[in-house]
DNA sequence: AATCAAAATGCAACAAAGTTGCAAAAATTA
DNA sequence: TAATTTTTGCAACTTTGTTGCATTTTGATT
């Protein structure tokens, strides 16, 4: 990536952070700027811990609980379910407003690097369920060898 | 459920019980007995916050977490993804073995009453994935208001 | 730009969840 | 039943998550 490339992205994202902050009508501080960031640059999803160890000993934690919450409550980031005890968090799409989600799509984890990937085009596909069970969400978590362990 | 039946049934679970250790070569003791009875009268999944409340004081936290430990190396139990910071463990069924297992069936998660509930019979759907994504296992949760709740 | 109310942060103290090493107790084997 | 292996419970510890409150920062208003 070429020097002009990499600071008209980085450009790119502190706008649209403030632009994501502004809409959810969250004030705009410096930890929110920053989880925010971290989410935009990460195609994937990122553990509680994961944000502690990128973001340095900048922030505390109670802060970094409290900004996750707050983005969840928004509709900025949604979680993504485990089998391990550790809640993934990636950011939502554009379609994904307050109250209104859309991340009706298939989560990658890989077994090699641990990593969650978001599958955006590929949608959860709908099953039949026995009578009495009333369905409101689907969540479906692919495990296996992601594209770049593969290689 | 009359007295006689209440009997045989519990006969019946202590007879699976000695089974399902003997099969797995594990010693039979008083902690893997009862946490694997409660599996097999629950049919639905239990974290590990339900065995030690359902198991009274009766043992150690440490012993609680060993026994499950080692279930789910043997493929007596296995885990089910959530999205909250709770790991729920249910047991496998026949066709379950070490190192091999099918528990390709889809998990109910009650939002009303918050239990998890495993649909035997429902069979996780496949999904293509774009290249480079090389899956091993497909995990499917639908989350809403179950049999029970719903009446 | 200075002021002010509302919101967010950091700290401390706490609660809950999970891990490790080791001596005592129980289960299996012979 | 004795010897050996395995499991258990305890203590101490680490990690993870929560709550209340004083201080600081933000955004709105003048």
């Amino acid at each position: 990536m070429s020097e002009v490339f990499a600071s008209k992205r980085k450009c790119m994202i502190e706008t649209q952070v403030q632009n994501i902050l502004k809409k959810s009508r969250l004030s705009v501080t410096g930890s929110r700027k920053r989880i925010l960031e971290l989410f935009l640059e990460n195609n994937g999803a990122l553990a509680h811990s994961d944000i502690e160890k990128k973001t340095g000993e900048r922030f505390d934690r109670v802060t970094v609980y409290r900004t996750l919450q707050s983005f969840l409550e928004k509709g900025i980031i949604h979680t993504i379910p485990t089998s391990d005890n550790s809640v993934r968090y990636a950011i939502c799409k554009d379609e994904c407003e307050e109250g209104h989600h859309h991340d009706n799509h298939v989560h990658f984890v890989c077994t090699e690097c641990n990593s969650t990937t978001c599958l955006d085009h590929v949608i959860v596909p709908g099953v039949s369920l026995p009578e009495g069970f009333n369905p409101s969400e689907y969540q479906m978590v692919v495990r296996g060898i992601c594209k770049l362990c593969s290689i």
